[in-house]
DNA sequence: CGCAGAATTGATACATCTCAAGCTGGGTGG
DNA sequence: CCACCCAGCTTGAGATGTATCAATTCTGCG
């Protein structure tokens, strides 16, 4: 399992791992301040539902370390999930009352978070927060509908691939360079989460996993990490175009 | 083809049709004002690209009558819709000077447009509209993530029946009543452009509704009217939870 | 009337699902 | 320390839903 990094719970807001692409990014230190006296962190451990579809949401908050999945089920238990929070990512609908989705933790996961209501009063003050939102939420908006191209669109062994490579693209972005040649990650994803994601069975992700390392697009450390020797490789079985409009 | 309504180029807002539901449904009379002066109307005839993926993006628009696709294009010609622009949704996003979709007239529309600029700056000047905006898009997300349980782990017949109960929702939504016992709806959308935002081949829809109207589900009035006997029993066929949230 | 785009319908192919049987690796207790 | 256990993974064989290819048949319109 993903170990937590150390790390202090009073942590003190400028050197937080996420400060520059949270929804805090673009807070004045007196903004930050504000932010900083409502804040508290809380701890998931791997596997625990975070938040229920229909549950009371009482708190909005960002994920600082780990990994969690909005997932969507229908009544006969189908399963799709329909967003993957990665660290930076926030949760929570300022405004809404009940949670549409079930969000659970796929590690250990760190999360910092606000109070509805204060953080809907510190919304209206502060605009810096709001214009924030407003792009974190439209940058999900546009990595959804390239989600729906996935899913409407794509063969099973593209869908594995695009996966691989917006992991990839993700994890890079948060240390400020793009993949290039060799890129090795850590997707903490079972099979079964994959196939959720992706709209297939586990087993034909299983079979398209154990393609791509015959064809040598990638290869596999253990059971979640993964090398991509060639990124561009990957890249093509993606099917994405060539110029993979990076924008974060 | 869908006429447009008798629609003087100098309406005024305060008579507009989507007044209650646009990026304008928060202003007081002093800022839709302020709006008014910078806004002017475009039409667009069906058929016609309004905006090629690519493109600059000089403006951003609300649609007033009429419906557009928002549609995404892999190298080899397959495509995904990725929205679909019913009256009172918004086009083209604040901050970005490229659009990443084509938007494609279904049928002849009318647009109420901003030039970017000048609407970005009163953006900042008027938070009522910021607040909307972030409102619609958070809205639309619920969308696009409704929309990928659709695409990920629905049956055919269960798509199609979906696509049909929401745009009757909308449809009614925009008339201020739900869908009830009979309900009809105009679906101006070719079995090609269905079979876009299904994830489907246009043979399948055909078949598809084919089988619907056999089995009493719907009812065809020419090419592009919908009648619903029964929503629910519509509803139903469409695999959504029974207590259907419909939240706008 | 006749044309062209759109829709329907049929026959067949194929990708993915389903069901089922092993395998693997890391943790546990004797 | 090793055998066992079990969740997660892999692999196989066959079923099935949707795609593909190919005719027709509608429908609106010049």
């Amino acid at each position: 399992m993903t170990q937590h990094q150390p790390f202090r719970l009073t942590q003190d807001c400028g050197d937080c791992p996420i400060r520059h692409r949270a929804v805090c990014a673009r807070c004045e230190p007196d903004e930050l301040a504000r932010l900083e006296e409502i804040k508290y962190y809380r701890t998931f451990e791997a596997g625990q539902t975070l938040i229920w579809a229909g549950d009371r949401m009482d708190f909005v908050a960002s994920v600082v370390t780990g990994v969690a999945t909005l997932t969507q089920t229908m009544e006969d238990g189908r399963t799709q999930m329909v967003g993957l929070l990665l660290p930076s990512d926030f949760v929570g609908r300022p405004g809404r009352e009940r949670a549409p989705y079930n969000v659970i933790a796929a590690t250990d996961v760190l999360m910092c978070c606000f109070r509805r209501k204060p953080f809907e009063e510190l919304m209206r003050l502060t605009p810096h927060i709001s214009q924030r939102l407003l792009e974190m939420t439209l940058d999900e908006l546009d990595a959804a509908r390239e989600w729906m191209l996935l899913l409407g669109r794509k063969t099973a062994r593209e869908k594995i691939a695009s996966l691989i490579a917006i992991v990839a693209r993700r994890d890079q972005a948060l240390r400020l360079r793009a993949p290039s040649g060799r890129t090795v990650i850590d997707l903490p994803l079972t099979r079964e989460a994959m196939a959720d994601y992706l709209g297939l069975t586990l087993e034909t992700v299983s079979r398209q996993i154990s393609a791509l390392k015959r064809d040598g697009v990638i290869e596999l450390q253990g059971m979640r990490s993964i090398v991509i020797p060639d990124f561009r490789a990957l890249q093509d079985e993606a099917g994405d175009d060539a110029d993979g409009g990076f924008l974060a």
